[in-house]
RNA sequence: CGGAGCGUAGCUCAGCCUGGUAGAGCACUUGGUUUGGGACCAAGACGUCGCAGGUUCAAAUCCUGUCGCUCCGACCA
């Protein structure tokens, strides 16, 4: 390609709507325009940067078996009503209607439409395993859309889903995935790791998601250095607070004290009252698929929200407003708490952390505003309904594979595998007839890899202060062929048409400057987008014989004229 | 959905407080001089000051509403 052919629209200076490094690099190189709020064109060097990765996903999908296929972006609501999703997942719901006023769902996900489709489709045992996938557009109503393609409206995923006869085949099928995921990172030039998942709205088993580490990440994960354990804060563990619970009997039975003004766990640490964090008993009040209920933390630990929805089963969880919290305990939050005594109401399901079993001298509301009881013995004075592991694990906490602190990092979560089980299978009528001539549901499982955002999150680890270095995999030029004077027929341009199309001739990505600019802006350009190669053409070191190779971020090198072309096959196919 | 900030040329922004001819730099066009790390000179083109209403002799500027964009939050009582 010549440069003067294509549109690469650079800038000098940064949008005012990026916020994050990959967002300003993917504005400033040219590579994306924003159409609205999560909404982006991908301009011609975008959109080639975006088709590598792709390719990258298919060979590694069709290396694993995978069957490609392409299913209808704007889907029927009846078999989401079927799977039970048309309300769970009704947030994210793009809805369009046609002339006849009937309702469609533009897909945010297509396990209802894969899973129909198999239906139709598999009837035997013998015709499975099978695992299809696609490369497509996605619509999700994002409460906010942010950092450019990192969480948009419209973004481009590969989906894949397998269908397995039996759980143990269906694991089989799970592995395959997990490895061509880490494959498919490392082959686009990303440090992913696999962490232990939440399973959310989609439900399901168990599930790894494949994050970047990345100070702009939105999500928040757990690991040992040892290797041996990483997972989403939402659903890592440990082997509790370094911090042990009390369990000694303070004195006899709950003692009311005055608190007046005393709302936070803070405030009854302090003076007067002086009460350790972790001595406190947080009693929170929420609403659960519409019932009030009750759970207990210690003071100083956080409720894990999402541990709780997955442990308790719930689909809706949310704090209760400070009205619910004084029709159902008669006080205001600063002086709930859960003690037998204290409770006049209806009966009210308590559930408690496991930190607190055995909890002796705590200290918790009185349900009385202005008052707070001590001496409460869990065991004693609180009706628990059940023990939930429900604190989020904090930094510096004993994993519980090596008993090695843990650490805490943010990172970008570019893909996302789960074992389904048989649930869309059973409600979708996906049966097959196993060797004995039974109905079976096929085992299923699905596999996401946001691929837009997988390349905004290389360019969020791969840049320096020039611009962006793109790894060769996926660098929408291989090559940038940079002479310094472009003037017809002269030795300088001669040459560089000469190169360029020697390097055509062997099918590497190349492009031509030929733009009529002074060296600095091609050079400063050339980094900015951050093509792995640059071979500069210049009068003086043509003179010597020799033209200028340069990597991304390395050092230039002369070459001798000769050698070029040879040079540059051998660094664009990895021999060098 | 709550909070905060911002909407002025393609981009980055000034002007607004204190109402009175719409600005700068970059980018763009033409000519010239330059030519190894974002050149210089000259001339030019480019705007319903987000939109709507109001106040006023007069509104980019003040008031009201609205739309859009960005960030934070939407759980810790």
């Amino acid at each position: 390609m010549r440069w003067t052919q294509t549109l690469i629209p650079t800038l000098k200076e940064t949008p005012a709507e990026a916020e994050i490094t990959s967002h300003k690099l993917l504005l400033r190189a040219g590579l994306v325009r924003k159409l609205a709020g999560g909404l982006y064109t991908f301009l011609p060097l975008g959109l080639r940067a975006l088709r590598k990765v792709e390719r990258i996903v298919r060979e590694e999908m069709n290396r694993a078996g995978a069957l490609e296929l392409l299913m209808p972006a704007m889907q029927p609501p009846e078999i989401w009503e079927r799977s039970g999703r048309y309300v769970t997942a009704s947030e994210v719901f793009f809805k369009v209607r046609d002339r006849a006023r009937k309702e469609w769902i533009l897909g945010p996900t297509h396990e209802e439409v894969i899973t129909t489709l198999v239906a139709g489709e598999i009837n035997s045992y013998r015709q499975l395993p099978k695992n299809f996938y696609q490369i497509q557009t996605k619509f999700r109503d994002e409460i906010r859309p942010r950092f450019g393609l990192m969480r948009a409206k419209e973004f481009i995923m590969k989906d894949a889903y397998s269908f397995d006869a039996t759980d143990e085949l269906a694991q089989v099928s799970y592995q395959k995935m997990y490895d061509a995921y880490a494959r498919i990172f490392q082959r686009c030039g990303l440090k992913a790791i696999a962490v232990e998942a939440d399973t959310g709205v989609i439900g399901g088993k168990f599930s790894h998601e494949f994050m970047v580490p990345a100070e702009t990440g939105e999500n928040e994960v757990a690991y040992c250095e040892s290797g041996q354990y990483a997972a989403n804060i939402e659903k890592a563990a440990s082997k509790g607070s370094l911090i042990p619970t009390p369990n000694l009997s303070t004195g006899g039975n709950p003692e009311e004290f005055a608190t007046p003004g005393v709302v936070t766990i803070e405030a009854l640490g302090a003076a007067p009252y002086g009460v350790a964090a972790h001595q406190q008993i947080k009693t929170l009040v929420y609403v659960v698929d519409s019932k009030i209920v009750l759970i207990l933390m210690r003071g100083d630990d956080q409720l894990n929200e999402v541990k709780f929805m997955a442990k308790a089963g719930a689909t809706q969880v949310r704090p209760a407003g400070v009205e619910e919290c004084f029709g159902a305990l008669g006080a205001k939050p600063g002086s709930l708490g859960a003690v037998k005594s204290t409770m006049t109401g209806d009966k009210i399901q308590i559930f408690a952390d496991e930190s607190l079993r055995g909890a002796k001298g705590m200290t918790t509301g009185a349900n009385k505003d202005g008052f707070h009881l001590r001496h409460v013995e869990i065991d004693r004075d609180i009706e628990v309904t059940q023990w939930f592991d429900l604190r989020t694990v904090k930094a510096g906490e004993l994993c519980v594979a090596t008993g090695q602190p843990l650490k805490i990092g943010r990172a970008i979560e570019v893909g996302h595998i789960f074992k389904l089980g048989t649930k869309y299978s059973e409600k979708l009528n996906a049966m097959f007839l196993d060797e004995s001539g039974k109905q079976q549901p096929a085992v299923m499982g699905c596999y996401g890899i946001g691929v837009t955002r997988t390349l905004q999150a290389i360019i969020e680890q791969s840049n320096d202060k020039d611009g962006i270095i793109w790894p060769l995999s996926v660098a929408p030029y291989a090559v940038c062929l940079t002479p310094l004077s472009i003037v017809a027929g002269s030795p300088v341009m001669a040459l560089a048409e000469k190169i360029y199309a020697e390097l055509e001739a062997q099918g590497v990505d190349v492009i031509l400057d030929d733009r009529d600019e002074r060296p600095g802006v091609k050079f400063k350009d050339s980094e900015l987008i951050g093509f792995p190669i640059r071979v500069g053409i210049g009068e003086k070191s043509l003179a010597k014989g020799e033209v200028e190779l340069k990597l991304r971020g390395g050092v230039l090198t002369p070459v001798k004229v000769e050698e070029a072309v040879a040079k540059v096959l051998e660094l664009v196919k990895g021999t060098a």
